[in-house]
DNA sequence: AACACCCCCTGTCGGC
DNA sequence: TGCCGACAGGGGGTGT
């Protein structure tokens, strides 16, 4: 499911619920996510104050009231939704899929938060949080994107020598963190940037940032920003945790669109697909150079 | 080191 | 209708 953007759509929606909350029985029905819970997993929960709910990466990290932080990924398909009586959100509907409702926390206010993951490629963790970014999960995160540091230098450093096309290189968590399939794919499209050009292939010989790279931290920045404030894309499963859908998919320029026209006016080309490194690339040949 | 490939798991969709 | 392969928003491990 999740990139930056239904991340952190999903952070806003379980906020009101969970800051400021005491978790007072954890439920885990099954010993495994695509991690194992530590054996001690619910009894470190129970009775702990959630502080605060934060984003790093595609990582949701709710730090608690005894110094540890509570990890969650969502990996592919993993969503929340929140039941019962809990301030400041509406109440979701139980849906057929609880088969795959794999964790329940129960808060001090009545209601309770509920993790499903049909594909468990999500994991959650109990971690310190004074030495989160040491743990291996964080240690070689790279930049956030809409971290200034991000601009065409940063890029043109961080591409130099590269021969990975750039497509794998946005998607490479270790040097920006939280950009996945469907925003690198659009960014390259705004960019005008062909997802199979080599990373150092956008890098000039005195080592700054071609114009074509140059264009892409603007991109990323803006599809990013679109898409949050749309609730993020829903393409299957994808929702906040109040239940509403995302709807930047409506908003796709190129990612799932293949054979359809560019929507550049003026453009004749049509969206293809390619796979890179195991994964669907959609792009126009035209525009994307 | 850097890169390509495979796998984890379940559900859905299109083709036959 | 059913079966089967391809594919899905992620990421970690392995082999070259």
């Amino acid at each position: 499911m999740p990139e930056l953007p239904e991340v952190e759509t999903v952070r806003r929606g379980l906020a009101p619920a969970l800051e400021g909350a005491t978790i007072t029985r954890v439920e885990l029905r099954r010993k495994d996510l695509r991690l194992p819970f530590s054996p001690d997993f619910a009894r470190r929960l129970t009775g702990r104050r959630i502080l605060a709910l934060k984003c790093r990466a595609k990582y949701l990290v709710a730090e608690l009231d005894n110094g540890e932080a509570l990890v969650m990924h969502l990996g592919m398909s993993g969503s929340f939704r929140i039941d019962g009586k809990t301030p400041g959100v509406f109440h979701r509907a139980r849906d057929k899929n609880a088969a795959h409702d794999h964790v329940v926390l129960h808060l001090d206010h009545g209601g309770s938060v509920i993790y499903n993951d049909p594909r468990r490629f999500g994991f959650m963790l109990l971690l310190p949080v004074a030495t989160l970014d040491a743990d291996p999960h964080f240690r070689d995160l790279g930049v956030e994107p809409f971290d200034p540091v991000l601009d065409a230098s940063f890029l043109a450093n961080a591409f130099s020598g590269r021969k990975a096309p750039v497509k794998a290189l946005l998607l490479d968590q270790r040097l920006i963190a939280g950009l996945g399939n469907i925003y690198v794919c659009e960014a390259l499209y705004r960019a005008g940037v062909s997802p199979k050009r080599a990373g150092a292939a956008l890098v000039r010989a005195d080592g700054k940032a071609t114009a074509a790279l140059a264009r892409l931290p603007a991109a990323i920045q803006t599809v990013l920003q679109e898409a949050l404030a749309a609730g993020g894309s829903s393409l299957r499963d994808h929702r906040q945790a109040d239940g509403s859908l995302g709807y930047f998919q409506h908003s796709f320029r190129v990612y799932d669109r293949e054979g359809a026209a560019c929507p550049a006016s003026g453009c004749d080309g049509t969206i293809q697909r390619i796979v890179q490194s195991g994964r669907s690339t959609f792009y126009c040949p035209r525009c994307q150079k």
